[in-house]
RNA sequence: GCGGGAGUCGCCCAGCCUGGUCAAAGGCGUAGGGCUUAGGACCCUAUCUCUUAGGAGUUCGUGGGUUCAAAUCCCACCUCCCGCACCA
C-alpha cells in the first residue's frame, strides 16, 4: 500500500484545527506547560530545526494522552541584528545572499524585493516556519503566537529589565567591542568582510612610565619584567605625539593616540615631540628608579604605544639592541647591565644572552630574533620562576605571578588596559576595525555569588533531561560573569531609563514563557498593550500590589485581571524547556537565572530537555555545503510523519543526529505496511485463549511499561524503535505459533495488539496514526484517547516463562542440528520429573533473586535448608543451574518464582508438536524423565534439568 | 589555558547511569537461498575463532585496580571532537 502522505496528513490536520484540539484554556485537569526556544526567523527552517520542535511536540502530545492539559505556544523572536545586516546586504546587492535567497531558500522576486527591510525578512520567514510547523502537525496553540516587537511583549521586556535592574541585578560599566570607525557600529561576525569574528585580546595592558608631567605608556604581556627593565626604547625616526588622556599627558605614537580615541577617555592631541628630543632622558619607574630612554631602530610605531621597555635578561630583541649600542661605544648604553629576574632550568643567568649566542645572532636585524623571542618567552612562561628581585613575588612560578603582579600594579595605578584586536579584521564597508571600549554598557551580574547560589538550588531541584549534561549546567554557571544585556543597533525594546540602547536579545528571551499567559488576551483584544502596566505585571506575575490599585492604572477591570492573573498562576512555572545543546551556554543557563531572580521558589522551572544537532549524511548541515534540506521541502517530498520518524529514530537526545534518506525511506515502508495491516485486522471476540495469545498479551503490558518509561525519560529513539520494531519481533513470533497451529481466529487478539501499539506511536507520527486508528474502526481520535496504561494483572507470568521455555528449547534444538549437521529423523525431548531437583531449584533461584549468585553461598544455603541439604551430593546440578539462570533475565526469574505450578511436560506436550514440525519437519516426542515407557536408547532422560529439557535428535 | 564529550565485533551505531539477561541489539556490507525471463526491490539464513550434542576460547582505545563476576565501577595514559560570550 504506497501512502499518500500529503493527503492523508491534510486531512488529519484539518480535523485537529476543526476542533480546536490544541488551544488550551486552564481547567480542572492537572496542566503541563511546554515550551520550546522560539525561532529566529532570518531563514527558513531546515531539518534541523525541526528536531527540537518534533521532539517537544512528541513530548506534549504524550502527557495530553496521559491526561494533562498541555499547553504548548510558540512564538517568534524578531530581536537582534542579524536581519540588519542582511537586509544591508540585500541594499547593495550582494550577489552571494541573493543567490543563497533565490536557489537555496526559493524566495519568490517580489519578496527579495521587500527584504532591504529587515521587518519584511523577519515577516516572510515568519510566516514560512510557521507553515512548516503546521505542516509537521506541531499540537501547539497559535492563539498565543506573537514576535517580539510587537508592543504588549516590548511592555512585558520593559517590565524584565525593570524589575531585575530594581532587584540589583543589573549593573553599569565598560566593555570593549569591535568597532567600524567609518560605520560608527558595532561588528559582529556578520558585519566583517570573510565573516571573521573579531577577537579581542582584554588580555593586554599597558604600564605607565613617569618623566615630569608626561606619561610613557608601553603595552606588554609580560608585567612581571617590569622589576628587570633597564631602559626605554624609542624610534628616533618617529615623531610622537603629545595627548591629553583624562587628567594626563601621555606620549605615543600618533597610531596609537587614534586607537586610544575609543577607549572610554577624553582624548585630546595636543602637540608632538620627536623620538630623537627625549633619548637620553629618564623615566621614573613604578619604585621610583631612573630609567634612561634609549634609541632602537626596531620599534615600530604601529605596535602597542609605539614605545618599548627593555628587559635585556630576558628578551632577545633587547639584549641584542643593547649589545649592538654597546659595540657602538654609545656613552648611556656602556653603563647598562641586564636584570635576571626569572630562572629557569636549563639556562644561565641571562637567559636572553645564552640564545642569542645559541643562535648565532649578530646583531638587531637578525630574522632569528623572532624565534628566539617565541622560544624563551614560552620557556619561561611554563617553567620560570621569579626571584629575589621581584620582591614580594619572589619565589613564584611566573604562570602565577603574572596575573597577581598584574593586579598589584593595577591597584598602584601604574597598570591600564588596553584591549586590541588579535587579528585584523575589517569591515564590509572597507574599513579598518577598532577596539571600542563602550562606556556605560550595562551588565547583567551573573558573576554575582548570591545568584548563583539561587540558580544552583534551581539547577539541583530540577529535572534536567538527559540527567548527564546537569554538570554542564553547573560548570556555567560556575564560570559566568557580568555579561552585556543592552546594544546599540538591532531590532528589540529600548532600555526604559537610558533610550539609547536597546535590551540586547539573549536577555530579553529568558522569561518571556510567561507571556504565554497574557499573549491570548492581548490577541483577542482583551486587553491592550497600554493597559499593560508596571503594577498590572507586578500583580499577575509576582504577586505584589493590589488589584484595586492595578485596576486604576491599568485601566482594566478587577475581573479581566484576576482572570488573566489565575491563568498565569494556573500555567506557571513551566513544566518542561526544550532546547538545542547549543544553547546550554547561554540561554538556558540565562533562562534559569533569571528566572530565579525574578520569580518565587515555586514559579521556578521545573525541567530542560536538550537535544543534540542534526548532521546530514554524517555532515555538518550548512549553507556552504549546500547540504541544507528546508523542512517543508522534505514534508512535500516525504510527508511529515516519516520526516518526525527519521528525525526521532536517527539519535538518542544528547547524541547529535545523522540524517539520512535512507531511514526515511525505511519508515515510510514500515509505516506502509502497519497501516495495511491495521487494515485487514477486525475487532473480532475472542474466545478461549491458548497459550501464545496469553503471551503476547502479557508481552503488551511490558512493552507498555518499557515504552512509558522511555518516553517519560525522553528517550524517544529507544521508544519509537520498541513500538516499531521490538514488537514487530513478538509478533513474528506469535504468527509463527498460530501459523504452526492453523489458527484463524487471531484477528481479536492482533486487533487488541496494534490498536495499543498505534496509540503509543499517535505521538511521534499523529498524522498515520488517526488513519490506523480509523482503519481499525475504533471510535474517536486516537490524539485523544489515554495512553495504554500498564496493569499487572494482565501479565501471565506463567505463559511467559512457558513461551520462553519452548523458545529456548527450539533453540537448543537447532544448535544441535547445526553442530552436528545431522537431518533429523526423529526428535525426543526428556523433560525433568524429578521433585527434590524441581525443590533445589526453586530454592537456588529464591536465593538468586534475592540477589546472591556465587557458588560457595548457594551451596552453603542449599544445605542449612534441611529440605533441600542433599544437593551437596550433585554439586554438578547446582554449577549447571545457577549458570542456567544467569543467562536469564531478572524479569523471568522473578516469573519462574511466582509460578511454581507450571507443569512442563504437559506444556511441552500440547505445543512443542506443531511448531517443531514447522520448524524442524519431524514429528517431536516429550516424555517426562521417569515415564515407564520411555524411548531413551542413549540415556540421556537422566540429562534433564528443570527448564532445560534433555534431547535426543537421530 | 578552562570546560564538556567520544573511542564497541569490516563500516555506522546501541549497550555503560542501575556490573551477571553480553560474543554484545539494529542498520550497512558480504555469502548462500527464495522470488523474478534477468536485474532491482523484497523475504529467509549465515556473518570473532574452534567444535559431529545444546559447548569452549579470545574480544568492547591502552595499562592497572575493585569484585565470585567488568564493555559497564575506580585510577592513570593515548587519540579524536566540540564550546569559550555580547552572537542568534
Amino acid at each position: 500500500m504506497t501512502i499518500n502522505w500529503t493527503e492523508i496528513e491534510t486531512k488529519w490536520r484539518n480535523k485537529w484545527q476543526e476542533n480546536k484540539d490544541f488551544e488550551t484554556n486552564p481547567n480542572d485537569k492537572p496542566k503541563k506547560f511546554i515550551t520550546v526556544a522560539y525561532p529566529y526567523p532570518n531563514s527558513p527552517q531546515h531539518i534541523g530545526h525541526g528536531r527540537t520542535y518534533t521532539l517537544a511536540d512528541v513530548h506534549a502530545r504524550f502527557y495530553r494522552m496521559k491526561g494533562y492539559n498541555v499547553l504548548f505556544p510558540m512564538g517568534f523572536h524578531y530581536t537582534g541584528t542579524p536581519v540588519l545586516g542582511m537586509a544591508k546586504r540585500i541594499k547593495d546587492e550582494e550577489k552571494e545572499i541573493l543567490e543563497g535567497l533565490r536557489n537555496i531558500y526559493h524566495v519568490p522576486e517580489d519578496a527579495i524585493k521587500t527584504f532591504v527591510d529587515p521587518i519584511k525578512i523577519a515577516d516572510y520567514f515568519h510566516e514560512e516556519i510557521k507553515s512548516g510547523m503546521i505542516e509537521m502537525g506541531y499540537s501547539i496553540d497559535w492563539r498565543r503566537e506573537f514576535t517580539t516587537i510587537v508592543p504588549g511583549y516590548q511592555k512585558f521586556i520593559e517590565w524584565q529589565i525593570t524589575t531585575l535592574r530594581e532587584k540589583g541585578r543589573i549593573i553599569q560599566g565598560s566593555h570593549p567591542v569591535g568597532w567600524c570607525p567609518e560605520c560608527k557600529n558595532p561588528v559582529s561576525q556578520h558585519d566583517t568582510l570573510g565573516d571573521v569574528e573579531p577577537k579581542i585580546d582584554d588580555k593586554n595592558f599597558l604600564i605607565k612610565f613617569k618623566l615630569d608631567d608626561f606619561v610613557f605608556p608601553i603595552t606588554t604581556l609580560r608585567p612581571e619584567t617590569i622589576f628587570g627593565i633597564t631602559n626605554l626604547w624609542v624610534n628616533p625616526n618617529t615623531v610622537y605625539k603629545k595627548v591629553t588622556v583624562d587628567d594626563e599627558t601621555w606620549i605615543v605614537s600618533e597610531e596609537c593616540a587614534k586607537k586610544i580615541e575609543f577607549f572610554e577617555k577624553k582624548v585630546a592631541v595636543i602637540g608632538e615631540i620627536p623620538g630623537s628630543d627625549v633619548i637620553g632622558k629618564n623615566v621614573k619607574n613604578h619604585d621610583g628608579r631612573d630609567i634612561p630612554i634609549l634609541p632602537a631602530d626596531f620599534v615600530e610605531p604601529g605596535m602597542g604605544t609605539g614605545l618599548v621597555m627593555s628587559v635585556p635578561a630576558h628578551a632577545p630583541k633587547d639584549y641584542q639592541a643593547l649589545m649592538d649600542l654597546k659595540a657602538k661605544n654609545h656613552e648611556l648604553a656602556s653603563k647598562l647591565e641586564p636584570i635576571p629576574i626569572i630562572v629557569t632550568e636549563g639556562y644561565g643567568s641571562i637567559p636572553a644572552k645564552d640564545i642569542v649566542e645559541k643562535m648565532g645572532i649578530s646583531d638587531q636585524s637578525d630574522t632569528k630574533l623572532e624565534d628566539a623571542t617565541k622560544e624563551l618567552y614560552l620557556k619561561e612562561f611554563t617553567d620560570g620562576k621569579l626571584n629575589d628581585k621581584c620582591g614580594q613575588f619572589n619565589g613564584e612560578k611566573v604562570q602565577f605571578g603574572r596575573d597577581k603582579i598584574r593586579s598589584w600594579l593595577q591597584d598602584n595605578s601604574n597598570l591600564e588596559k588596553f584591549p586590541v584586536l588579535e587579528e585584523s579584521v575589517r569591515c564590509r564597508c572597507g574599513c579598518d576595525c577598532v577596539v571600542k571600549v563602550l562606556n556605560n554598557q550595562w551588565f547583567l551580574n551573573y558573576g554575582d555569588e548570591e545568584w548563583k547560589k539561587l540558580a544552583r538550588q534551581c539547577l539541583d531541584e530540577m529535572n534536567i533531561l538527559p540527567s548527564n549534561i546537569k554538570t554542564e549546567f553547573i560548570e556555567v554557571i560556575d564560570w559566568l560573569h557580568e555579561r552585556a544585556c543592552a546594544r546599540q543597533q538591532g531590532l528589540g525594546t529600548k532600555l526604559p531609563w537610558d533610550n539609547d540602547w536597546i535590551v540586547e536579545s539573549l536577555s530579553d528571551s529568558v522569561i518571556y514563557m510567561a507571556y504565554y499567559t497574557i499573549s491570548r488576551f492581548v490577541n483577542d483584544g482583551t486587553v491592550t498593550p497600554e493597559n499593560l502596566t508596571k503594577e498590572f505585571f507586578d500583580y499577575v506575575l509576582i504577586d505584589k500590589g493590589d488589584v484595586t490599585l492595578v485596576a486604576s492604572t491599568s485601566n482594566l477591570d478587577e475581573n479581566t485581571i484576576d482572570m488573566i492573573k489565575k491563568e498565569f498562576s494556573y500555567f506557571y512555572p513551566v513544566d518542561s524547556r526544550h532546547s538545542g545543546r547549543d544553547l546550554v551556554q547561554n540561554h538556558l543557563s540565562f533562562f534559569v537565572l533569571n528566572h530565579v531572580a525574578i520569580f518565587d521558589k515555586k514559579l521556578w522551572p521545573q525541567e530542560i530537555v536538550v537535544n543534540g544537532s542534526v548532521m546530514m549524511d554524517g555532515a555538518k548541515m550548512s549553507k556552504s555545503m549546500g547540504n541544507i534540506i528546508p523542512l517543508r521541502k522534505a514534508i512535500q517530498d516525504h510527508g511529515a510523519d516519516p520526516i518526525r520518524l527519521a528525525i526521532i529514530s536517527s539519535a538518542e537526545l544528547l547524541q547529535d543526529a545523522d540524517f539520512n534518506m535512507e531511514s526515511v525511506s525505511g519508515i515510510q515502508s514500515k509505516l506502509e505496511s502497519l497501516l495495511e495491516e491495521c487494515s485487514r485486522l477486525r475487532n473480532e471476540s475472542v474466545g478461549e485463549l491458548e497459550p501464545e495469545d496469553k503471551w503476547i498479551l502479557s508481552k503488551t503490558q511490558s512493552k507498555i511499561a518499557q515504552i512509558t518509561e522511555a518516553v517519560e525519560k525522553m528517550r524517544l529513539r529507544e521508544a519509537l524503535h520498541d513500538i516499531l520494531f521490538t514488537f514487530e519481533t513478538d509478533l513474528n513470533w506469535y504468527q509463527k505459533r498460530t501459523q504452526a497451529k492453523s489458527r484463524d481466529d487471531i484477528s481479536g487478539i492482533l486487533h487488541q495488539v496494534n490498536s495499543t501499539r498505534v496509540a503509543m506511536l499517535s505521538p511521534f507520527a499523529p498524522h498515520i496514526a488517526e488513519e490506523m486508528w480509523e482503519k481499525l474502526e475504533n471510535s474517536d481520535l486516537v490524539s485523544k484517547t489515554q495512553w495504554p496504561e500498564y496493569s499487572k494483572e494482565q501479565v501471565d507470568a506463567t505463559a511467559i516463562q512457558a513461551e520462553e521455555l519452548l523458545k529456548s528449547t527450539i533453540e537448543d534444538i537447532a544448535n544441535i542440528l547445526k553442530v552436528t549437521k545431522i537431518s533429523p529423523q526423529k526428535i525426543v525431548i526428556y523433560v525433568n520429573s524429578d521433585e527434590f531437583k524441581s525443590k533445589v531449584y526453586h530454592k537456588i533461584l529464591s536465593i538468586m533473586v534475592g540477589g546472591q549468585n556465587n557458588m560457595g553461598v548457594v551451596m552453603k544455603e542449599l544445605i542449612a535448608d534441611p529440605e533441600t541439604t542433599d544437593a551437596k551430593k550433585m554439586p554438578d546440578f547446582v554449577q549447571k543451574t545457577i549458570k542456567d539462570l544467569h543467562s536469564e533475565s531478572e524479569e523471568i526469574k522473578k516469573m519462574k518464582l511466582e509460578s511454581s505450578g507450571f507443569n512442563e511436560k504437559e506444556f511441552l506436550a500440547n505445543e512443542l508438536a506443531s511448531i517443531g514440525k514447522k520448524e524442524f519437519g519431524v514429528d517431536i516426542t516429550v516424555y517426562s524423565e521417569s515415564d515407564s515407557e520411555i524411548y531413551d536408547p542413549k540415556g540421556k532422560a537422566r540429562h534433564a534439568r528443570p527448564f532445560k529439557p534433555a534431547i535426543l535428535i537421530e
